[in-house]
DNA sequence: CGAAGCAATGTTATAGTATAACAATCTCGC
DNA sequence: GCGAGATTGTTATACTATAACATTGCTTCG
């Protein structure tokens, strides 16, 4: 999906929430997606300022929960940082594969694995909250 | 197992590993151990600081960093702070439960559930570090 | 013993991450 | 238009973490 594409259905996914995808989330989504691994919330407060002056830390940290919330970005707590979520119009667990060599993030899947950690939970009457899992390590170019 | 007990095989670990549980060391170990969940780097570094006068963050970061190294504790993003660890003898996968009410947080082995998580990442050829993994949720007595 | 070498700690400064609290503005339905 | 609620702006500050260099202390080897 292409970025146009993908700020087409993002808008869509925000409206079917009776939310709405405003020029600042926008445009704070389309600078993530012009970053090929993680984003720093930081990053793109300097790239706002960079555009419009004087920019806020809560204008951007609020940006980036909204767009979270709708499933277009993952927190990545392990990085201090946010992905974009290629697939957000199904409720799913992320898995996130972060490199510690070369920085790159790749998303599978996590609705297996999260079943069986839940499995294990749930032994200890633990109720998890839908969330991210990550794991770093070194991906396949690195090795 | 007690604290002395605990602090005893804590130190017999760092001399088989050829180094030294330090005054220092000794006293952050004891100093997490004194409270129930998760605990953060500065505070710790208040309790120090009540203790000795003048800490600054990086001997408080540096301690917790050698345990965490050590085994004795884990490092959890998600919460940026830090749980003991009570089978620091074993190698293991960690699998972490916080309760985002209560701030409880449970430590199981993590090992069947890392073993499905290496499972997919093996499928992308990503190889995992021995790491641990976190799940926020709601505990048995919050539910 | 005494000095070299290395590990540990102290010290200073600063970078990086995140949120509270309140004000101003905008949007939408009525 | 107008009021309610959502959004954004603004200011200030709290919290988390590390770089860089100085000092101390242990140990080991001649």
């Amino acid at each position: 999906m292409n970025t146009s594409d993908y700020l087409a259905a993002a808008d869509a996914a925000c409206c079917a929430s009776g939310t709405r995808l405003t020029a600042l989330r926008r445009r704070v989504l389309e600078l993530v997606l012009g970053y090929p691994g993680v984003v720093k919330a930081y990053q793109v407060l300097a790239d706002l300022q960079a555009e419009r002056g004087v920019v806020a830390p809560p204008t951007v940290y609020r940006a980036l929960d909204y767009l979270a919330q709708q499933g277009m970005l993952h927190r990545v707590d392990a990085l201090n940082g946010y992905i974009v979520c290629h697939h957000f119009e199904c409720t799913h667990r992320a898995l996130i594969l972060a490199c510690e060599r070369c920085g790159k993030v790749t998303e599978l899947s996590g609705d297996d694995a999260f079943a069986a950690l839940s499995a294990s939970a749930s032994a200890a009457g633990f109720v998890p909250r839908e969330q991210t899992l990550v794991l770093t390590g070194c991906c396949k170019e690195c090795a």
